[in-house]
DNA sequence: CAGGCATGCCTG
DNA sequence: CAGGCATGCCTG
């Protein structure tokens, strides 16, 4: 197992209480209720907390290792100040007594609280209880840092959660009848033994969801793909540069596509990962599920993607503020042959449970499970000096103009509303073009919320026809991941501009646009709590950890750094690698925790001598080019704080603050993580002969 | 086979004389000596015409198909003219009589010099028969047109020529001591019997060269990768996008590197392939060859690169100018396991012409030579108007300033000086970087030639220490390939702008940077015929099949494109769909002759039927939004005739020419195909078992 | 649609 | 470094 995640060590014995783990729902709930309370007023957590891992199959495998971790950081930016102020609440905790016995993290969270100080800033408005309703308006993930007092970084990644959870709907998918084989070539194939879908790539496939009771009306299902081992769950699952999608294309790097024409595709902020939202329908009348095609664009085994590594589809029922009804993880394997690997895989399977429990290779050796929060707040200034430009040739002057309409434009926009605007057309354009799988009608079913610069087009919202006028506007609150990286550092922005932005649903007349974070608009709509819609019974208690709330505030008007930037650019070291060819070299990334090209910072010469000569010399020019400013001078550069906070500064070049705006933010982060070790179990090929 | 080329089929016996059919060395002279001739008086080819087909292992196949073309096209473009004035010289030649009585082939030509007007444009100096001191100075490869009157469009790509030449230095490549077999993943091994290297990816190998005598000094060894199938030769063997390098790196897309510091890549501007190039120094005393190190970095079997398809590479050695004195071909398989595959080849091999002569599968089937000209013109006109811009702010005002300022110095260099400040900085920052295969030390051996933009650097010419005063600037005449491409159409321009150039030297200070074409400088510096240096004589009687000088003067300073393209973008179709992601339909390309962005007006929906649904609007979108204008407005299109003249016109949408310019090409292609059944016989790797 | 190859890469 | 698997794709 080549984990290249450091972690101490902490030997235990096998376990059947797997399944009640640490980090459950109560965990989140907790988490959830006790971070709102501290982001406002520096309180926190007293609830205890308990996990509930599942998915993973320990088999008899014997724990190794089993650590919680838990930080709160504090990370205050502005304009011209010469220093990132971090201000580490809690240094972290290296490691917790072991478990099961997780009800001591009470206690333990109990001095976190002390440690925490009072917010700085005081525009929000108390905290509360109830997650469903507060959690959008304050609890967001943009902003993370390194965790100010490690060195090397220790996993303080926000993961994804793997965690089934049916939830209060008893939500479930479901792949139809099984069938107890396949033809080689199938274009997909379910094995219930296996809980595993086999599937070709690019060939559409029904999953069907059910829930037992009718959820909250504008519920969505959010698709998202995670390695399922341990050691890449850490890495965003995207495709191969082989297989990416057309620049334009907010789904280029989405792995899964889904037929259904209101589908949305989402490439988050921080984390980078890809998901798709569609709207959950509810069953047909007669039938038993809602059924939805999806297709998957790159191959488990795609060189420089997946790279043959096991992934899962996590499914998340989500409400219309994002917070998490259910959840369903599916195991699937895109291959060229789904009948044939299925049959070999049920084949291993089979061998593998077998009495005499011979030796197989390879499996997932641990296992992570992460949750966090952060909270972001940011205000904007302004720069109103006046120039002139004389030109020559009408052409340049032409040019000129066009750019220079476009940043007054972007300027007099809200940042979200440029952001809503960018991924209406995108994913109108995508509905004109038919460009959705399987060509189901592409119905222009997002109404037009654009009162920036291209005129708004459509009207027509078939996919939230209920929004309720007191629901809280979710334009800045889309469930999106649990994954670390820094919040508003560098040069993140102009990739950040171009992303894919957070924001399911776009039929928000009832809230106007606004500027303001998602802590000031608290208190522009302060307590929703005990009135947040029907659903508010269902919502109350509802686990939100892999669906937090992501202001798109993050992206900032200021154009200065999309000049070098191409729009097709991702903000994931993934991504980053791949355009310089050096796709090989991710390891490195990965072991201290730099995932998106924010936390270049983290990465110095040393860490790169184990890559050869020529490929240094690109890479570290690359990322210094990442980090100190490209071409434009006044670029300013904030540097990112290594491990340790005393080495945190700016190497602001004399210019002002990208976007002249001032962020805070505040990041929690609760990971534990178990090892065990591996009797050699995992679904393997080789083993076909002695059957 | 499934050959693209639509062709006539002409039958014909079993042939030994397959190693002196057409396009011979003789017939490169005499079409250059005759179409120099053309290009400037409308005089065409008397010699008799006979061609050598070698390096490829026709055993006793039969002989399908024999057919010979010959094209003469000429294209004027001007602004606000609202058609293309296509003037077809001579139609076309769908077939020869059969072969090998070549010697008629004199006749042919005969008539086709009738048939061809005189030439319109007259700034060019009468012609001349030295190919080698006037090929470089008018005849260029730019300017390709579709045939005016076929449809569908003949194969009339400028194809790269694999035809092995020794020339009067008896070039010669060697890869060092044979060896019996190789471990099966030894890094590189060469298989004398196969005529073979079998290589790693990305493993240094030492390839070897010599001449008998000395040749001229300054020559240089260039090294192009192309497709030994005939049905792929048209296609540009580049590197797939998992292994292409970083944006900024000149040699991204080549696949062979040389780890030689002073090697310069360049990607041909029309063709769109990528070769590099390097100084051939005579052998060290008392050794026999001159060593170079060479890097593969793809697989062949590299998915949406090489794909599984054989490839070869041409060494040629070129003199200053670029005349070609020397060719010879290696077959490559770059592979995991080199020493395993080279076995499995040669086992198979053996079988293969074992007395049984069992059927074996997929061969190639089809052989394609092609020679081709084309003379290529441009002038250029203005934009003078003023225009004030009023920018609120100082962070836009200081960003449109730098873009105003890059267009004004674009302005005001000539372009050529642009474009070799842009080899230029990209490479010697290769060079500073270290950034060269195998460490070697990076030398700045060119020296800089930038009275443009950025101050001129370095200094110190170690390349080229003994380049005479009288010799031609080969500034313009850089040796390229014959791939055809239309020249100056559509938005070509802006991907052009960012494309390596064509350029092998760069210390030429005898000569005045130049804004004229190649035909008008001729007028500068005319009828160098007879006085081109030390080397004329050797110079005389040499093909440039390979060699085709290009006019850089392509490279227009027009900046309204490239707001929509990023720099790292290629002109190649290849590369097109690789950034749409759909490189599997590259077929519909081909097919149509498409191989270049500037000719997807070839394209049209029809053509796009056979592929699925969503990605057909894709591409189709992607296709229109290079036809038809980027987002400017203003930007002007052209459109590219289709098959028929009559198809040809202008989309100019009101707006002017792109970079106010007129152009006029000349192209002449002759193109012979000899199609052949297959006995199934290739080296193949299915047979071990019945050794 | 099944058989089986081709070929990068993993494991001993 | 050799054995051998994994897995896309080609051929009947
Ligand atoms: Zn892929
Ligand atoms: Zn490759």
């Amino acid at each position: 197992m080549d984990g290249n995640v450091p972690l101490t060590q902490q030997t235990q014995q096998p376990s059947q209480e797997m399944a009640d783990l640490p980090l459950s729902q109560e965990t989140f709930h907790a988490l959830w209720a006790t971070l709102q309370n501290d982001v406002t007023s520096g309180s926190i957590l007293q609830d205890p907390v308990q996990v509930n891992l599942q998915n993973y199959d320990f088999g008899t495998n014997v724990i190794q290792e089993n650590q919680v971790e838990f930080q709160v950081e504090q990370i205050q930016m502005e304009p011209h100040i010469p220093n990132l102020s971090i201000i580490p609440s809690m240094p972290s905790l290296p490691s917790m007594p072991s478990l099961p016995n997780m009800n001591s993290e009470g206690s333990f969270l109990d001095q976190l609280n002390s440690a925490l100080p009072p917010q700085a800033g005081t525009d929000q408005t108390p905290g509360h209880n109830m997650p469903s309703s507060t959690g959008y308006a304050s609890a967001t993930e943009p902003a993370t840092s390194p965790p100010p007092s490690f060195s090397p970084p220790p996993n303080n990644q926000q993961l994804p959660s793997n965690v089934e959870y049916p939830g209060d709907y008893a939500f479930e998918i479901n792949l139809g009848q099984p069938t107890s084989q396949a033809a080689k070539s199938v274009s997909w194939t379910y094995s219930p033994t296996l809980k595993k879908l086999f599937v070709d790539r690019d060939k559409p496939c029904p999953i069907q969801f059910k829930t037992t009771s009718a959820p909250p009306p504008n519920c969505f299902i959010r698709v998202l793909p995670i390695f399922k081992q341990a050691e890449n769950l850490a890495e965003v699952v995207s495709r191969c540069p082989n297989h990416v999608g057309s620049p334009q294309d907010y789904s280029k790097d989405h792995l899964v596509l889904c037929s259904d024409p209101a589908t949305m595709y989402y490439t988050d902020l921080q984390s980078a990962r890809h998901s798709l939202v569609v709207p959950y329908t509810v069953p047909q009348v007669g039938t038993e599920f809602s059924k939805y095609l999806f297709t998957f664009k790159c191959f488990i085994s795609c060189v420089g993607g997946l790279n043959r590594r096991k992934i899962q589809l996590v499914f998340t029922l989500e409400n219309e503020t994002g917070s998490i009804l259910g959840r369903q993880v599916l195991d699937v394997r895109v291959c060229a042959c789904p009948g044939r690997d299925r049959k070999t895989e049920e084949k291993s399977f089979e061998k593998s449970k077998a009495p005499q429990k011979k030796p197989l290779k390879r499996g997932p050796s641990k296992v992570t499970s992460v949750v966090g929060l952060t909270s972001f707040s940011k205000k904007a200034k302004k720069d109103e000096e006046t120039f002139l430009i004389e030109v020559q040739g009408r052409e340049k002057y032409e040019l000129l103009m066009k750019i220079k309409e476009s940043l007054d434009l972007m300027d007099c926009v809200a940042p979200n509303q440029i952001s809503q605007y960018r991924q209406q057309q995108a994913q109108q354009q995508m509905r004109l073009n038919n460009h959705l799988p399987n060509g189901v009608p592409n119905l222009p079913r997002v109404s037009s919320f654009q009162s920036t610069p291209p005129p708004s087009t459509s009207q027509g919202n078939t996919f939230h026809p209920t929004l309720a006028l007191n629901s809280t506007p979710p334009l800045n609150h889309a469930p999106s991941l649990n994954h670390s990286s820094p919040p508003l550092l560098n040069h993140s922005h102009s990739y950040q501009q171009q992303q894919t932005l957070q924001q399911p649903f776009t039929n928000l007349e009832p809230y106007p646009p606004s500027t303001s974070t998602s802590l000031e608009r608290r208190n522009t709509m302060p307590c929703k709590d005990e009135a947040d819609g029907p659903n508010m019974m269902e919502v109350d208690a509802i686990p939100t950890s892999q669906g937090f709330p992501v202001t798109r505030d993050l992206t900032l008007p200021n154009p200065c750094h999309t000049q070098n930037i191409s729009p097709s650019q991702d903000p994931s070291i993934d991504c980053f690698l791949k355009r310089l060819g050096l796709r090989q070299h991710s390891d490195i990334f990965t072991q201290k925790n730099v995932h998106t090209v924010d936390q270049l910072e983290e990465i110095n010469m040393e860490d790169l001598s184990s890559i050869p000569h020529q490929q240094r010399e690109i890479l570290w020019k690359a990322i210094l080019e990442l980090k100190g400013g490209l071409q434009l001078n006044h670029t300013p550069t904030m540097n990112r704080g290594n491990s340790s906070a005393s080495t945190t500064s700016i190497h602001s070049s004399g210019g002002s603050m990208v976007g002249n705006q001032v962020y805070r933010a505040t990041r929690f982060t609760l990971k534990q993580t178990l090892s065990f070790k591996v009797e050699k179990e995992d679904d393997d090929y080789k083993d076909d002969d002695d059957k």
